[in-house]
DNA sequence: TCAATAGTTCCGATATTCCGAACTATGGGA
DNA sequence: TCCCATAGTTCGGAATATCGGAACTATTGA
């Protein structure tokens, strides 16, 4: 199986960080990797509040966060593990995911 | 000439702030209003960098920022100013607005 | 009233998103 | 080794969103 696409640090634009968590599906996605610090199957989010992911659907969400930078995928055994990129992307655009995350928190996604 | 709609800030919604930044024209235009400081009439963006914006995509762009709730529009005599509303903002989603134009400052959008 | 300016709306072409169905990859038995 | 179950990806078509030219509306000034 080929290796799955990571863009490097320096090649994470803004556009496609704010694109990505600009649907609230994939935000809480993300929030459940960067929140809660382990890393996480896909499968563990085959559904978002009561609303059921199709697992196509999650496949080209998970696709979106790591082609935007915002996780790292690794494959281990028969499931994709995926980790956040929080301190690395925090390195580069300071303050912004936390930012983000503290807005959907706020609004209460 | 009815009322242009802007959203109350309670009702602005982190995703809507997302989309509307997530695109790079929409973001220069906004961080040119919200970073001059001053009013600016719509015609000040007929074009971003050397790339030229028709005006019907350009009335969108600014439509998609209002409903967003990040630009206040008035119409004054035959132009309509646009005023930033990042101060408000940033009262509901603290460092939201400057993370983001920040990002793209250093991305150079 | 007419012309000029500033934006908006309409609508067809293009691009994106969504999701079911079929497919691929891996590991664990028998 | 072969088969099955699990986990995720890819394909393809329907629904949706975006872009931009052309026509339209609103306002001011002459």
């Amino acid at each position: 199986m080929r290796p799955l696409f990571h863009p490097a640090l320096d090649d994470v634009r803004p556009e496609a960080i704010l694109h990505a968590l600009s649907d609230p599906v994939r935000a809480a996605i993300f929030t459940q990797i960067a929140g809660m610090g382990c890393v996480q199957a896909c499968s563990a989010f085959a559904a978002v509040g009561d609303r059921v992911i199709p697992k196509s659907s999650l496949s080209h969400h998970i696709k979106v966060l790591r082609e935007a930078g915002l996780i790292r995928c690794e494959r281990h055994g028969v499931e994709m593990r995926n980790h956040s990129r929080c301190s690395e992307v925090d390195q580069r655009f300071p303050g912004l995911i936390a930012a983000i995350l503290n807005a959907y928190a706020k609004a209460g996604a």
